[in-house]
DNA sequence: CCCCAGGTCGTCA
DNA sequence: TGACGACATGGG
């Protein structure tokens, strides 16, 4: 992989990166395209525009080097080898070949644990769209105003953005039930009764049975804030399109079925997860 | 009016 | 432990 750095971008080339099939696998809520090869998202309290070049390159917009460096190279997780990632999960199965091949350049992105957090809570029993939806409208009213390029963003908020908040400004935003959740979640943190920064020190197992005391955080939810902000990669999150792969594609009919196939993953454990997500909803539950 | 969406909670056996 | 209905909200 090699970096270099201009004037107002900074180019990755000889590293597979998939624009459309990262920002758009459900995993990140904040990213939207402009056009089919550029991207524009408030990653950390920063526009990002990402734009990808006939010759496979990648350009970032709006990061200096410095923060390149210090945090967006671990973001768009460019310390991984994804060729080492990628061959081992093919030899797995024909599924995770199949998925793995065709959504090649699908990176992880690693999020802030709060923002994460909040989102994972947002979208339970809930629609990609209108997850989006609910989180913007949380930003627009919490969060800082940004502008880029003639664009109004917003960031996320903070944890004290949201310290005074009600249930009835969560409700008015469509957040329906699991606005006393959120209101649960930010109380602990401001607490301290959960240290989110703390958890990414912490084995997997304990840091998954921490998430799960605030309320609205269950299995599910707490697999999506490990993998995606806290650097447990083993991670697995069962919602129902990953149950429907295992369920309809891998024949399995027992929980034991899906703990060992999950184990038998290894490490890496919740990249497949991720490939496997992407591709059955994007294939409409088909192979 | 039905069902579904990146589920979880409380309750009851 | 495991099953099951309830829970807000909007779209198909």
């Amino acid at each position: 992989m090699q970096i270099k750095e201009y004037n107002k971008f900074i180019k990755i080339s000889g590293e597979s990166f998939d624009l459309a099939s990262t920002f758009e696998s459900g995993q990140c809520f904040r990213w939207n395209a402009i056009d089919k090869d550029t991207y524009l998202g408030v990653v950390n309290s920063k526009a990002v525009l990402i734009t990808k070049n006939e010759d496979q390159s990648v350009d970032i917009y709006n990061v200096s080097p410095d923060e390149f460096k210090k945090y967006f190279y671990w973001y768009f997780d460019f310390d991984k080898d994804y060729n080492q990632i990628i061959d081992e999960l093919i030899g797995k199965d024909k599924i995770l070949q199949k998925a793995v091949l065709k959504y090649n350049g699908m990176r992880l992105l690693n999020q802030e644990p709060f923002e994460c957090m909040i989102s994972f809570i947002i979208s339970q029993n809930n629609n990609i769209k209108r997850i989006k939806g609910i989180i913007e409208r949380l930003c627009e009213r919490y969060g800082r105003q940004i502008i880029f390029n003639q664009n109004i963003l917003y960031s996320f908020p903070e944890p004290e953005d949201l310290k005074d908040v009600k249930l009835e400004d969560l409700l008015s935003i469509g957040l329906g039930y699991r606005a006393e959740y959120v209101i649960d979640a930010v109380k602990k943190v401001l607490d301290g009764e959960i240290i989110l920064e703390e958890l990414e020190e912490v084995e997997y197992e304990q840091a998954k049975k921490e998430l799960k005391k605030i309320k609205g955080i269950g299995d599910k939810v707490a697999d999506c804030i490990l993998l995606y902000s806290l650097k447990k990669y083993n991670s697995f999150p069962l919602d129902v399109w990953t149950k429907r792969v295992l369920n309809n594609l891998y024949g399995f009919k027992s929980k034991y079925d899906i703990e060992t196939f999950i184990k038998s993953l290894g490490e890496y454990a919740g990249y497949a997860q991720l490939f496997l997500f992407h591709y059955i909803r994007m294939n409409g539950g088909m192979l």
